[in-house]
RNA sequence: GGUCUCGUGGCCGAGUGGCUAGGCACUGGUCUGCAAAACCAGCUACAGCGGUUCGAAUCCGCUCGAGACCUCCA
């Protein structure tokens, strides 16, 4: 393992060398979705930052141990006591039962993943899967003397936990001030400070979801699950912990103070938080009513947008942005992707076509440098990707007769570039997914016969057959050693 | 209000002290029956003001603007 992964740790707020705590193995785990509602835009950008992550942790000869849980009990939608269970409320709304708005979501978000060519990850826990464990961890937290009970609810206690531990070293906040600042203090008359959050919530009996415990039927407060489950596969301490930037407080903070409340120190050595799509300058949200669903986005069946994307080019438009980065979503920056990705992916085809030379031009180890040293610069995909154009360059002036390429280089510069587009990148060809053989074999003939028109100079058939197939969404390229197609 | 982040060419988006990322768009050229694609060339920006420095988009200060979190959120 010679890796020189360098990583932006939330934790220091630092770019650190990243040293695994028993190599090669790497314990990942990511905070999944609440399935109440159909996953949109925003939320697949951090589970496609993780993709890449976890993709390239691979690449770069780690074992990866992927974790990502599903949240699919009903946690309460505000922190008052009378907050509504967001599962339930569905579930009343489509007149399901809660596990079916559970099913229904689920389903749909891993097709959603599915499409995108993310890859699932190795464990994908659910919640109500750990009641167990969750009582068992609250257990340990009231031993410890880092929790309360409340007429049946118990609260982790802030204020015992920060006489020896820093509430905030990971969101950078400082509980003190937070008080001062604080917009709602209204109904919290069971909590003894004001930053206190749930371990355990009694349910009322209308209440759908809820499970006996040792202090009365009631359901888990939404930040124990993480650290529960993260505890259970990755154990006490493992190597990445991440999620999008909006978690990071509370959920993270009280994950990290969960955490060390039952074993003395966080859960992850390294914090990595993943920034917001934004839409015209704002988070995307459902609140603020600009979120977009994948699939509107791929159909184009959205006011908003002019027209549809394949979801390969909008996998390729979020790695052209860093994943650190807020990345504004806009009809044009999808169509100038989409033409970036053809481009790219155009000139992965001509690679193996190209005439070799006993000189070459080609210096594959310096690529393969310059894709390692983008990717190790805290997984720097955009760079990554302008070396790729780099490539496209030089493989088209190939091509066109401007520079060689021995077949050794042609060799291993296909296996690099491959490697990269689909192994890091995920990146897949549009044209694979559709029937090949006998579609080629009928474009053989028809672009055989159109060269027959050519030779001919009947232009006016030549024309008509181009014209026709471009009507059906085929481009014909007339090339030096005749014609090829491929779809738009 | 508090904490933090950001402001890059027509658009998207990298870059953290010197070596003009990249994509899209645009302009000129090569190639082509025409077109598309491709290639070559051009377009040389860092919100404003001041400071540090031999040298700043990059460090510091101020001003203006935008966003995130502080409440469920990827």
């Amino acid at each position: 393992m010679k890796s020189g992964l360098h990583v932006y740790n939330t934790l220091t707020g630092k770019k650190e060398k990243f040293e695994p705590l028993s190599p090669p193995r790497v314990g990942l785990y990511v905070c999944g979705p609440t399935v109440y509602s159909n996953a949109h835009l925003g939320n697949c950008r951090t589970f496609l930052s993780f993709d890449l992550i976890a993709r390239y942790l691979r690449y770069d000869g780690f074992k990866v141990r992927y974790v990502r849980n599903i949240t699919d009990v009903g946690h309460i939608t505000t922190d008052v006591d009378e907050g509504i269970d967001r599962i339930g409320q569905q579930a009343k709304l489509e007149q399901m039962e809660p596990m079916e708005i559970v099913q229904k979501y689920t389903t749909d978000f891993h097709n959603i993943m599915a499409s995108m060519n993310i890859l699932p990850p190795d464990i994908e826990p659910t919640a109500t899967g750990h009641m167990i464990e969750q009582i068992e961890m609250i257990k340990t937290i009231l031993a410890n003397g880092f929790a309360y009970e409340s007429d049946g609810n118990i609260y982790f206690d802030v204020d015992a936990y920060k006489k020896d531990h820093n509430y905030g070293e990971l969101s950078g906040r400082n509980v003190d001030e937070l008080f001062e600042n604080t917009r709602a203090l209204d109904g919290q008359s069971e909590k003894r400070f004001f930053a206190d959050f749930a371990l355990w919530k009694k349910a009322t009996p209308e209440h759908i979801m809820q499970w006996p415990s040792p202090w009365g039927m009631g359901f888990p407060g939404w930040h124990l699950e993480c650290s529960a489950m993260s505890t259970k596969y990755l154990g006490e301490q493992f190597d990445i912990h991440g999620g999008g930037m909006d978690l990071k407080f509370p959920h993270h903070e009280s994950e990290v103070a969960q955490n060390t409340a039952c074993t003395g120190h966080g859960p992850a050595r390294y914090w990595l938080h993943t920034n917001m799509l934004t839409f015209e300058g704002s988070k995307m949200s459902k609140s603020l009513g600009n979120s977009i669903l994948p699939n509107e986005l791929f159909t184009g069946n959205h006011p908003l947008l002019k027209r549809g994307f394949h979801p390969m080019v909008v996998r390729f438009f979020m790695m052209q942005a860093h994943y650190r980065s807020t990345l504004d979503f806009s009809n044009e920056a999808l169509e100038a992707s989409e033409k970036g990705y053809q481009r790219l992916m155009a000139g992965l085809k001509v690679l193996p076509t190209l005439i070799t030379s006993t000189s070459s031009d080609i210096d594959v180890e310096a690529y393969r440098a310059k894709f390692v040293a983008a990717m190790d610069d805290d997984f720097n995909s955009p760079v990554l990707i302008s070396h790729l154009f780099d490539a496209v360059k030089s493989i088209n002036s190939i091509a066109e007769g401007r520079l060689k390429i021995t077949e050794k280089d042609k060799t291993d510069f296909i296996a690099l570039m491959d490697g990269v587009v689909s192994e890091i990148l995920g990146l897949t060809s549009i044209e694979e997914t559709g029937d090949s053989g006998l579609t080629n074999g009928l474009m053989e003939l028809i672009l055989d016969l159109r060269a027959r028109a050519r030779s001919n100079k009947d232009w006016a058939t030549s024309d008509a057959i181009r014209d026709q197939l471009d009507a059906l969404n085929i481009v014909v390229k007339d090339g030096k050693d005749g014609a090829s197609w491929s779809l738009k």
